[in-house]
DNA sequence: GCAGATTACTTTCCATGGAAAGGATCGTCA
DNA sequence: TGACGATCCTTTCCATGGAAAGTAATCTGC
């Protein structure tokens, strides 16, 4: 078995339109979907609590996951993880000559760098990436493409980009634009 | 050493504002983000391909991750990952008698049923779930909040949307309504 | 010029969850 | 009624990545 088909969720639950006062259209339909339903539960269970930025924040998580599934499709079409794409992707878009230390690839991915240390070691061996030491600096390792893995990636991110094209294909590039303007508005203003 | 501590991103990369023709204000500014840079390299190292895409889904995979980071710190001052708080979150606002089947937690937690069982497993050995045989069906499992688990996820829930409500401090309610009915609306359009 | 701190990466161990096989039970239909 | 397939959960094995210790090289201050 690969998945349990899921029988739904079991508590009927309100609609719920926009739950904050200020309600501006963005030409979304009030449809209801799996985080209308469990804010709902919670409006029901819990009416002392404001389950409110569930809509938000678990919509993001959703839709991370949901997302997520899509694209690593396609780097499965190449035989590759999340992990390694990431890996490809941030030395290509470094630019010529396409070689970053490890420290690097940790900060721009957002792993450790024991983690880097074990995709550029799945990569090195697919022939994607080498390994060398730093001129100057014994410790440090510059990762680089190989010509392999440079012909692969600028054909992956191709795909990647035409998949990612067709994921956001039903918002309009005016809503797609407010929904970058406020998503990066949240990331600026996250605590901490 | 726990996180290296990320150099940024190695390249300069062009502010960026909104990519996409039609620019709608919504009270956010132009400030550049690490998306805006990721996307400056791409335009720069392949002039042939639209990025734009990564303006949305890159930052849904920034902010999930950050997100949850933050979430996860109320989670642990309860010794409680993230999976765990699903499962006892699920089984609350699933109402009295705060008891469902492994197959219905599954569904609502959009994990394989392997990972419900050993969810299960460790809350059980935590004393805040019990496991008993469905009557009628000795198949099915029903999973329970136990008294103690019932009054751990009160409280818990009600910190954890006291962060969640932190972290969305950044944006007005009209903001987080906007927010969210975009990002419902991309849900419900997902191809596939 | 060298001891101790720091840096940069690797290694080891562990936690988590997916995939797929396994086991028990149930439903169906001959 | 009993065999076969479907369903529901558990088990096993594996992949991935984090935490923290380990290792080697570099820096700092005296």
């Amino acid at each position: 078995m690969t998945r349990d088909p899921a029988p739904a969720e079991p508590a009927p639950a309100p609609p719920a339109g926009a739950d904050i006062d200020t309600d501006i259209d963005t030409g979304a339909d009030a449809d209801t979907d799996a985080l209308d339903r469990i804010v709902g539960q919670w409006r029901r269970e819990r009416p002392d609590l404001d389950p409110s930025p569930m809509h938000v924040i678990g919509r993001i998580s959703r839709l991370h996951w949901a997302l997520e599934e899509r694209l690593c499709r396609v780097f499965g079409r190449y035989d590759m993880g999340r992990g390694e794409f990431d890996v490809l992707a941030t030395l290509r878009r470094a630019g010529a000559p396409f070689e970053l230390n490890a420290g690097e690839l940790s900060g721009s991915t957002m792993v450790t760098s024991g983690a880097v240390t074990k995709r550029v070691d799945r990569l090195e061996r697919a022939g994607l990436v080498t390994r060398r030491a730093a001129e100057g600096d014994a410790r440090g390792r510059l990762i680089r493409l190989t010509d392999q893995g440079r012909e692969l990636i600028d054909d992956l991110v191709g795909e990647h980009l035409r998949n990612e094209s067709d994921l956001l294909a039903g918002l309009s590039p005016g809503e797609q634009a407010a929904l970058t303007d406020l998503l990066r508005k949240l990331g600026r203003t996250l605590p901490d």
